[in-house]
DNA sequence: TATCATAAATGATAAATATCATAAATGTGG
DNA sequence: CCACATTTATGATATTTATCATTTATGATA
């Protein structure tokens, strides 16, 4: 299912005003040649772990889950992803392969441009260099900082993380739709799916949110926040 | 007890051939005027949260933790590092403040250079960019690895993975003294003091290693290897 | 729409881990 | 070298979390 199409261009991307800000206009169109624009259905795997990392990848449109497989064939979620988090970015300038697994949680669309294109310019423009990096390191500390501020929390205060993590972060709205399933927010926030599943309920029997299925509406967030914040 | 100090030139330091080895000469001269040298006694604060971050740092010599103090004053270290573990860097490009503390956990010497001309250079040299962000990135991957594989891993998991990287990664060796408490290990791979303590106990009853006071000595790698990756 | 697979839900139980209490060992300042 | 604080150590207990079993709901498909 995964399709080339090619609806936009470089120029009006949100691309075009957040990584690529500091491209001259002419840089940002050699980034307009060589990239190529995919469609992905809902549950596509963009890439795999162990594939040669030939691209850079940056999600335009979509939702997206990165995730590595342990040896115990567990899956692990390490982070969902929207537009501008940037997320095709861990470990492509640190291995010749990638470590995790891309796969699409929402339809999605996709940008690919040769690394080695971006490489070239990251040498070129120094301006762009920088910028890169700081854009970066935001990423990582916000990756670090959340997998940290989830390991030291207990059940409760996990999963009000995460839906405070989809309504505030992803959405931007208290009613949503789920777009993972209790399975999936389990591995992503280490616990088992079962707990995942009971404590969302014991949010309901408190009034907290309402469930149907996959839609979930937080009536009381600040309730919610100390929830997270005591752990 | 922090000391400035001068006992190297760039020219001879590790980091000559690691972080800085695309620069030209002219360009590390230009470091190694700028640059401050500090020795740090055990247990110092090198730099706390909150403070205006203007130097890029990098150990030298010695042995540090990064840590972060919780809502509830509890602290958790988020990792031990030593020379070229690059640690200085986690959120420096990100953020105008420390988000994290930086405590020595040995005798250190730790150099200092501003973070502006680590900045122009990044400008100017493209080569040095591209190869700052390589350097970047694997420490990043590392540490959002090594948070991974413990928090997914069960208790005995982790204090065999705490034993190996103290043995394989800090000093390279089966016999070490510890160079820091139960309790920061127990804040290093989350988990209570005292099951810390109760599990080397464990392992020192199954003859897996030897302890007195801080010294350990590992006798079966191999089974501790075991127990890490099991989990 | 009937059928099958998968997800969600809940209770009961087992396992893992933290907390509390207490004691011995070690280290530290006067 | 002593008094005091901190670290290490261990047992008992409480809490948290996972696992197992079972049922109900939901969704996909022929």
């Amino acid at each position: 299912m995964k399709e080339e199409i090619r609806q936009t261009s470089c120029e009006n991307c949100v691309y075009r005003s957040w990584a690529f800000e500091k491209l001259t206009n002419e840089q940002l169109k050699e980034i307009d040649n060589s990239r190529k624009e995919y469609f992905y259905g809902k549950g596509e795997v963009v890439y795999r772990e162990g594939d040669k990392v030939e691209k850079f990848l940056y999600l335009q449109k979509g939702l997206v889950k990165l995730l590595k497989t342990e040896k115990n064939e567990k899956e692990h979620i390490i982070s969902i992803a929207k537009p501008l988090d940037f997320i095709g970015l861990l470990s492509i300038f640190s291995t010749q392969q990638y470590i995790y697994t891309i796969t699409t949680v929402e339809d999605s669309i996709i940008c690919e441009v040769d690394l080695s294109l971006i490489k070239k310019l990251i040498k070129e423009n120094g301006d762009f260099a920088l910028d890169f990096i700081e854009k970066m390191s935001k990423v990582f500390d916000d990756v670090i900082h959340t997998r940290l501020s989830i390991s030291t929390k207990q059940l409760r205060g996990r999963i009000a993380y995460i839906l405070l993590f989809f309504a505030e972060h992803i959405y931007g709205h208290n009613e949503y739709e789920l777009p993972v399933s209790r399975k999936e927010i389990a591995q992503l926030i280490d616990m088992s799916t079962e707990n995942v599943i009971r404590i969302l309920s014991e949010f309901r029997k408190d009034n907290i949110i309402t469930i149907e299925g996959k839609n979930i509406t937080i009536h009381d967030t600040e309730r919610l926040r100390r929830i997270y914040e005591l752990g």
